[in-house]
DNA sequence: GCAATTCTTTTAATTAATTAGAAGATAGTA
DNA sequence: TACTATCTTCTAATTAATTAAAAGAATTGC
């Protein structure tokens, strides 16, 4: 046995989904381009269909024949991935521990005022969903 | 160029510095019981030795002699890796936007009243700290 | 039709991560 | 001293991740 293989994205991998989430379908190309301008990584061509095609393989992807090129597509949606990375790293850092993670980010992250209010109501709104949750 | 190794422990080393960051310092023999006992992961004597030498040399891990064997402690807090791997997360899926982290965590997790209304309090204490420091 | 362009496939090289056997060193014990 | 138990170091194998050149296939413009 030697690495088991993320059932996540990779960085690179995360990168070009973020790419297609944004648009899609795209063609290799366009995808290249992206990657260039928005996360500023350069890849080769075939870098870049190479690692479209492992994600295909890992069915993060849609491929679809355009005449002779491929458009891809996401196949995942950035929630999905977003919750599974999110519970991922709260499992092995926080023990699964949801509020201890929030308080983690409420220590360490500067939140403006108009922000922490907006948290407030979804925290109420909260509670309240709660309540009715347990009188039914 | 290829793959060019994470600033943040892997899986695997994560959960060796877990161990010893619940108790240090300790010999390899020890990680190795504890990682079977708390992780559930059964490893070889001598891949724990590996893995332990690969962390002292990311500077992950002091390395001390005792006798013959090695005794092994942390060098990285506990904070300092969970703030790095949270940043890294932060950055990667939510822009770097800290309350859009926090909204997810509540959206998608099950948090108690108890724990929201610390949640609320913990707000309501940063909201005085920033008003303090806005009238100095 | 042929050349140029543009795609994909094939091949492969590098580094990290994980795992562990085998060999070598050392200390204690009978 | 020789045997044994216990550590480390050395070596190495496997898989994932990243990157890209070279070779092949297809489409298009003269």
């Amino acid at each position: 046995m030697a690495r088991p293989g993320s059932e996540y994205p990779t960085e690179l991998e995360l990168e070009i989904l973020k790419v297609l989430w944004e648009e899609s379908p795209l063609l290799v190309r366009e995808v290249r381009q992206k990657l260039e301008t928005g996360a500023g990584r350069t890849l080769a061509h075939s870098s870049v269909i190479t690692i479209l095609n492992i994600m295909h393989g890992k069915d993060f992807l849609h491929r679809q024949k355009e005449g002779k090129s491929f458009l891809f597509s996401p196949k995942v949606e950035k929630k999905d991935v977003t919750g599974g990375m999110m519970s991922d790293l709260l499992s092995r850092l926080f023990n699964g521990d949801p509020s201890a993670m929030v308080m983690n980010l409420l220590d360490t992250s500067d939140i403006d005022a108009d922000e922490l209010n907006e948290l407030r109501k979804l925290i109420n709104r909260k509670v309240k969903e709660q309540k009715n949750e347990s009188n039914l």
